[in-house]
DNA sequence: GCGATTCTGGAAAACGTTTTCCCGAGCATA
DNA sequence: TATGCTCGGGAAAACGTTTTCCAGAATCGC
């Protein structure tokens, strides 16, 4: 492993003209050396070691993401976003997948803080577990007193920083909206995990949606799952078992609405003229899906990519923390139906 | 930002007592001292800086992967099961996209090993560009030689290190011999781009089973594309439009055969009846489709954690690069059936 | 009670860069 | 010819840890 100073004893220059040379610095050296340098480091195989590098110099450089999950469709658009400006600014971006375990997302926080991270993203959802969220924001809180730049992707209790905040209340209203205005009456939820800021933000948005059509949502036609395909599934079993006279079902995600056309499909259900179903996020292939899927979009890859740009980009005035909202769009394809008259 | 020596100074105690006791050192230190450096430690928020500890330390932990692209569910997958297996062994892994672009993987690769991390898997396909390939090549060599380990998937050419090896080409057999077993004579191939070692071994597989059939696969039936769904679908309308009498279409990927899948529905072309088509990689919502995908299974999820068990674990005996093979297998769902007689 | 051994903790030398000084040479100015 | 400047280059001090020595104290065996 050659080092700096064995190809600058190689070229006969001293450590210091061989670092300003190879690290672009901008003192002046004179053409000679530069190529002896060069040549040296060219012979040597030189590679600069990045640790000795960031310590040696004053700032940090890398950039850190905590997400749930990069192979969940939402997470990877937003990660699509965050990488894109990262790397446009030439930065390095260290992406973690806590899994949602919040215990993983902390230690996470504290590896990319002990990397000396100039920016940590976190762009799982808030929780709230009242331990694990206060965790959470102290070890945010203490990072960003060190100087980390914090940029938190959904609504976070407490957390220090800026903000980027989907439209999820919003987009629950829309899908709400969607539904009661097409007439049904009787609709079940398949949830998100109940600790979860994004399920109950789209749940009261939901619920507004009912409020202003007159309705209320019952608990009992509400099931929890986890945000993925087979917990959809069941948990839109479940709904329909309960009461078979459901005619819509609004799903908070459509990886579980994916769960959720299956169930309809094994019980010969026909969608949407049986069963209405509308998902949340308009993830790719959800204009793919049979019948295409009814869903609200929210923005994911600019979602990621303005969650970059605030990382990256200090507030300009004084330290007051910025938020920058999104908001959500109901994308009509054809899974929701009036119900059916009988 | 506080550091070791004042953590040590507030504790009373040598810098190097401090890193003994916050760096779990074997190095046995009586309980006294400990309990005050802890305390001092707690109350600074002393966050040890990793790049010192890297520096310091003779053996890096960290480990990289370079992968095509992460939102890829093909990539997630293999991504999936590198980071399970780092993360039980208490790896970072530093997830890299190089979004099919070669000299961005060379580039990530400089980075990784300036980074100095313990190993590198290579997770893109292999390329047959010599330009490109023997670059990247090169650059892993030269990080091998400096004591990198690495584990490329897939099939490189004139890589250092060991290989995790997806059986592309009997693959691309199994879903030829699905075919032609159905007795499909006119059979158009959605290919992914031809650079690639993945291209052209399913390619090779299909032609082994057209051989084993007495056909062959002529060029003009062959539309290459970039592996994502709108490539693929333009792929299989130009297939389509040059000849309408095509009977199946074999797809070298899953996301590719969902942009078939819709060309199929806009023109009213019933899958299976009218048109068959097979897909690769049972990506996890082949089975969510209208009508089911019949594809070919590649265990990525087993291939991502097999490929970081070799990178983390030297090879026992001298040195002799290891291969891993993992075997294909063929799904069968429900977009495959026998040519309708006319 | 004395040498030999074990313990506990500190001093200081790494690790590989960058960067701040500083110095001498060349050059223009007075 | 002195004086002051610029300019290219080196010496050395950081950066924040870990770890190898080493020293002193305590313990042990006889």
């Amino acid at each position: 492993m050659a080092t700096l100073v064995e190809v600058a004893a190689r070229a006969g220059v001293s450590p210091a003209t061989a670092s300003r040379i190879l690290s672009g610095s901008d003192k002046p050296v004179s053409e000679p050396l530069r190529k002896r340098v060069l040549a040296a480091a060219e012979a040597l195989h030189y590679v600069p070691n990045a640790h000795a590098q960031r310590l040696a110099r004053a700032t940090p450089t890398e950039v850190g993401v905590v997400v749930h999950d990069v192979s969940d469709p939402y997470f990877a658009e937003i990660t699509r976003g965050l990488q894109r400006v990262a790397t446009d600014a030439g930065r390095l971006l260290f992406i973690c997948n806590s899994y949602r375990d919040p215990a993983r997302e902390r230690e996470y926080i504290a590896l990319l803080h002990s990397h000396r991270t100039a920016a940590i993203v976190l762009a799982g959802s808030g929780h709230h577990d009242p331990q694990a969220s206060s965790a959470i924001a102290a070890q945010l809180r203490q990072y960003h007193r060190a100087g980390g730049r914090v940029t938190v992707i959904g609504r976070h209790a407490r957390h220090p920083g800026d903000a980027v905040l989907p439209a999820n209340e919003d987009g629950g209203y829309l899908a709400g909206e969607e539904l009661y205005r097409l007439g049904h009456q009787r609709i079940g939820v398949v949830a998100g995990p109940r600790p979860l800021t994004t399920t109950t933000d789209r749940l009261a948005g939901l619920r507004r949606a009912a409020r202003a059509h007159g309705h209320v949502l019952p608990a009992r036609r509400i099931a929890y799952a986890d945000f993925d395909r087979d917990s959809g599934a069941a948990a839109a079993a479940a709904l329909l078992d309960a009461d078979p006279e459901l005619t819509a079902l609004a799903v908070l995600n459509d990886t579980m609405a994916l769960g959720a056309l299956a169930v309809a499909r094994e019980r010969g259900l026909a969608v949407p003229e049986q069963l209405s179903i509308i998902g949340f996020d308009d993830m790719p292939i959800a204009r793919d899906l049979t019948p295409p899927l009814t869903t609200v979009r929210l923005p994911l890859t600019e979602i990621g990519a303005a969650a970059m740009r605030l990382a990256l980009n200090p507030p300009a005035d004084g330290d007051r923390p910025r938020r920058v909202r999104f908001d959500a769009e109901l994308i009509h394809r054809a899974s929701t139906a009036p119900p059916r008259p009988r």
